[in-house]
DNA sequence: CAAAGTTAAACAAACATTTAATTTAATCAA
DNA sequence: TTGATTAAATTAAATGTTTGTTTAACTTTG
């Protein structure tokens, strides 16, 4: 006997502890380092709860993806479609959207970069679907902007959106080492979050407008 | 009774045969999704063989980046002081070999990646303070280029060398998923890993060529 | 009073590591 | 070269944990 749910269904908050608890114990040890037991023990829950909400570990991981992915293409076009901005203003919002969501949930995006890393995880075709639409997404805005004269011609977008994704990763990932080589042991956690945010989007904002838009 | 081996010391045929079956294995399924079974079987080797040289598996996978940090600085060093190149020629060096580095190596980067993300690896100093060396090294070669009017004054180096981790990391890890969106189905591995080189590069260094050099 | 929620205990399978027995290889005096 | 001696290499089997999941009993709730 098992409670599992539906898509649309919403979560109790007996669930939505579970969750969490596994989101951080997943994304700070990774998924197979991570007993249910540990799971538990972080949510404050009996062990065999979560088989009975989830079914499974491995059906546990897939609910936390599915839960987090669903509303990012819809913010991604609602950004790239908004016409009362110019093509910069939405490139601008675009990179600082896309910053702010990787390093603002440090949690969930680690879990992403190590799922992707790995070939055998059975979320791996869901990640997959969902980056292709964004590079196809941001690929159309680039293109309306090249037929408007505002981007440059030669411009390869699956290696601006590597850029893009692989950059702010990697400042996300490796944000401790950045805040110690960086002076700002005084800042909280939130406040480097912050910091980050901006400076992160600030430098792919130059580096970008460098490549798209300055020079012939 | 067991036989470890120092840093200086050569590994014999078998002991090689073991650290390349387990590099492989935790970079396609993850150190703890690794068993030490499967590291011998993959190894046709005894499973007490591991435990035999190297004692653990923790102390298995130290030995698997102490074999591979090891060279790096000196080749980095070699590169960036070289005085008779020119400093775009050596930034140029720079980049060519930092890419092929990774992309050419998927299987222990890939394991480096990892080990960075999650908090509680042992071998996480080790990278750290290897990192923390590579950032150093850089510094002071855009500083002198900085000083020689060459380089722009306003460059941020620890954005500018996690955009060329982050985005070599991302275009590597994500090599497949690449493949299939630029159509290159047809390229074996080692074909799409010369093709990817080649192009992360060329991308890198014009990148860094519009922030650096171009546009006051 | 029935369905949902919750629990401690039990389950078999998989895990890293160790043991003790056996084979291989090397050394060296005769 | 031979045969004895010793250390290294190798093995199958066993060890004791830990793993994800299930069970069956119990409590709460509508």
């Amino acid at each position: 006997m098992c409670a599992q749910f539906d898509l649309h269904m919403e979560y109790n908050p007996k669930q939505l502890l579970i969750l969490e608890s596994a989101e951080k114990l997943f994304a700070s040890h990774g998924f197979h380092a991570t007993s249910v037991r540990d799971i538990a023990h972080e949510a404050g829950v009996n062990i065999a709860m979560i088989s009975y909400y989830f079914g499974s570990k491995e059906k546990l991981i897939e609910s936390i993806f599915l839960k987090r992915i669903i509303n990012w293409k819809a913010i991604l076009n609602e950004t790239l479609a908004d016409n009362s901005k110019t093509y910069i203003e939405r490139l601008d919002s675009l990179i600082e959207n896309f910053v702010r969501r990787i390093i603002g949930n440090p949690c969930f995006n680690l879990m992403m970069m190590r799922a992707q890393i790995q070939a055998d995880m059975l979320v791996n075709d869901l990640i997959h679907e969902s980056k292709k639409e964004v590079y196809e997404v941001i690929g159309t805005f680039i293109n309306a902007g090249q037929e408007q004269g505002i981007f440059n011609k030669d411009v390869d977008v699956l290696m601006m959106v590597a850029t893009l994704t692989g950059t702010t990763n990697h400042i996300m990932s490796t944000r401790h080492h950045f805040q110690r080589m960086s002076n700002l042991e005084h800042l909280t956690d939130s406040e480097l979050q912050e910091y980050l945010i901006i400076h992160t989007s600030n430098h792919l904002k130059n580096l970008f407008k460098a490549i798209l838009i300055h020079e012939a």
